[in-house]
DNA sequence: CTTATAAATGTTATATTATTACATAACGTT
DNA sequence: AACGTTATGTAATAATATAACATTTATAAG
């Protein structure tokens, strides 16, 4: 059972936008885009994003400092995230398969680390780019 | 065998800069770091960052915008890296796993997409601070 | 050695991404 | 109502990264 959080005005301005764009939002192209429905500030798109990653609606991309909806509907919080990105158009996904998600979840090493958390990115060429 | 590289002169003071503080280094403390030695630009940092990242002497820690020196010796260039972050005291370090890197490397899921690349962090906190 | 080409450098300005600091308002609980 | 927590508004600024252009140095042919 999934806890239900209930967005703020903020939040859920700026979840809707990015959940409806299909794709990764960057933060000040998300302000652009929110500018008419009142939110002004940098501040207030980041306040939202910080909370939003934090409860798993959406993920960042670090490697392209985007922001894009969560495509599990499993990731509560955001202590597993796997992502498939095309170096031509960009384009990116959430992966989600679970032997992958195991093993990398079940991971120790000789360090003696104890890993709560994991972001890992695949980059390649997608079936369009590839074909072109 | 690995390829000689011959690193032009910001290059070089760069790397050795990085490669001796032992962990991972931010672009303006580096430039920071070598004014002294006449390079005063951010964009002479970032070109020589550039340069070290693509033919592996060097890897970008993405989820924290800092470079640390390749400990592997193997990487040529950084096409397969992992490493794992202490959330608590900043310790950077990569992982050399040879199952790690061979499942990451043959990972192929239903989307078609053909990986050349990815990157790995793993978080969670280091022996040090977990026994704190 | 000269010429051509690619790689690296120097410099200024600017773009992009993210946070600090402080004041106020709304929400949830008792 | 009173309290603590979460969210908001606003201005200023910090931190990260790139564009554009001129010049120099290294590498390789001819
Ligand atoms: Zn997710
Ligand atoms: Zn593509
Ligand atoms: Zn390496
Ligand atoms: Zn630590």
């Amino acid at each position: 059972m999934q806890k239900e959080h209930n967005l703020s005005k903020n939040q859920k301005i700026i979840f809707d936008l990015i959940d409806k764009s299909g794709g990764p939002m960057k933060a000040y192209s998300i302000l652009f885009n929110v500018q008419k429905k009142g939110i002004k500030a940098p501040l207030q798109v980041y306040r939202a994003l910080d909370k939003l990653v934090e409860i798993g609606k959406i993920h960042k991309i670090e490697s392209r400092n985007a922001f894009i909806a969560c495509q599990n509907s499993s990731c509560q919080i955001s202590k597993a995230t796997a992502f498939s990105i095309c170096e031509s158009c960009e384009n990116v996904s959430e992966i989600s398969n679970t032997k992958l998600s195991k093993y990398l979840s079940n991971f120790a090493d000789s360090s003696g680390m104890k890993y709560s958390k994991y972001n890992l990115e695949f980059f390649g060429l997608c079936k369009k780019c590839k074909s072109k």
